[in-house]
DNA sequence: CGTGTGGAAGCACGTTCGTGCTAAAAACAA
DNA sequence: TTGTTTTTAGCACGAACGTGCTTCCACACG
């Protein structure tokens, strides 16, 4: 048998060079050319790995999809982990929440991609696959969260759609703005907003 | 004095053009030779009102602002002639709030434009002086209708601007969960989430 | 009645894109 | 060593893009 590359690897490394092409640069010039060259390797050989341009696309938006689940289903363990009302079980929450905003470099990256592919979607409809189980993941984990936060609570269905809908729309402006206009969404600004706006579910179980 | 044409007639003309292809096709379709045809000229005719490819774009960007701001400057002072609690008050409210969504064929064209616009500013220096112009202006209508919202309450100005990112966030997020995700996301769902959140605003001032 | 100016149209060049296809290089089996 | 197969690299074609430049046309004015 011939040279043995770790494919699955070298798919990773590529896919990294998507999402830094996409963050810097925005999705359309994420072109296999771009790609190759941020990756240090050849359009053929990107091409080995990768059938066409919108195979590549798909996979990358299949990865970023995947990190940011992986992380929200992290953070909601370590929420169902803690005490509900306590000190601990808030600062999970906000953790939580915390991993839909660019805090860092990372998150940031992932924002961006996570963003673009889906107004991609709107378009291209080999994205619009990715681009629902993206929004099914993370409408499940917003809707357990609000479970979480109102313990035996919530009896009408309507009522936590609703919530979970209303937390993800705020979570989306606030990610939304954090990386159109960063100079007036501060750290500070976001983290009012969560607190605000957990107040205001924490008024609807006292209601 | 050779023939006489309404220019600015023409000008709106393209800059519709531009909406539609933006709409159904997304930004990076809107190519000069796109927008020729979509408009019924050609490509030369198209530069004889804008100089290049940026400066459509630019314009066009400024015009979806100025409709949308418009729209919400009329809804506003609607707003702030109702009396404050009232039926009619509450509608105003909800009607203004309506401005941000596709509600219609028509909100939905520059709700596209206006999302495809500014997430392109990050990428475009061009784009980035009509994005923030964007951004402050819809920001002022949203922290004015706060303060009618909460008549002498609010005496924090921290208050005030977390109150008034948060709504902003939530239009936001509603928007493009309505724009890319219209399955999940009707007309009625909206309705509830905005009633809810006003509903938390009231909650601020009882307090 | 010219005639010159603003409007409309189009050509041509260089660049970038995706992709079909070919061919060298590399590494393991025999 | 030789042979086989993966990996890497590259060429070439058609399409689409922005833009500099030129050309026609029609009409208002001297």
């Amino acid at each position: 048998m011939p040279k043995i590359v770790d494919a699955e690897a070298r798919r990773q490394e590529v896919v990294q060079a998507v999402f830094r092409i996409i963050a810097s640069d925005g999705l359309e010039r994420a072109s296999l050319r771009e790609v190759a060259d941020e990756a240090g390797l050849a359009v053929g050989s990107v091409r080995h790995y990768f059938a066409s341009s919108d195979e590549l696309l798909v996979f990358s938006f299949g990865a970023v999809v995947d990190r940011i689940a992986g992380r929200l289903e992290t953070a909601l363990t370590a929420v169902e982990q803690e005490v509900p009302g306590s000190q601990e079980h808030q600062a999970a929450v906000l953790n939580l929440l915390g991993q839909f905003l660019p805090l860092d470099e990372e998150l940031a990256v992932d924002a961006c991609v996570w963003m673009a592919f889906r107004h991609a979607a709107r378009i291209k409809p080999v994205l619009a696959p990715e681009a629902e189980r993206s929004h099914r993941t993370v409408a499940a984990v917003v809707g357990r969260l609000i479970l979480l936060l109102n313990p035996g609570q919530i009896d009408a269905q309507q009522t936590l759609v609703t919530e979970a809908e209303r937390l993800l729309a705020t979570m989306d402006g606030l990610c939304m703005h954090a990386l159109l206009q960063p100079e007036w969404m501060t750290a500070e600004v976001c983290s009012d907003v969560l607190t605000a706006h957990l107040r205001s579910l924490s008024a609807l179980t006292a209601g």
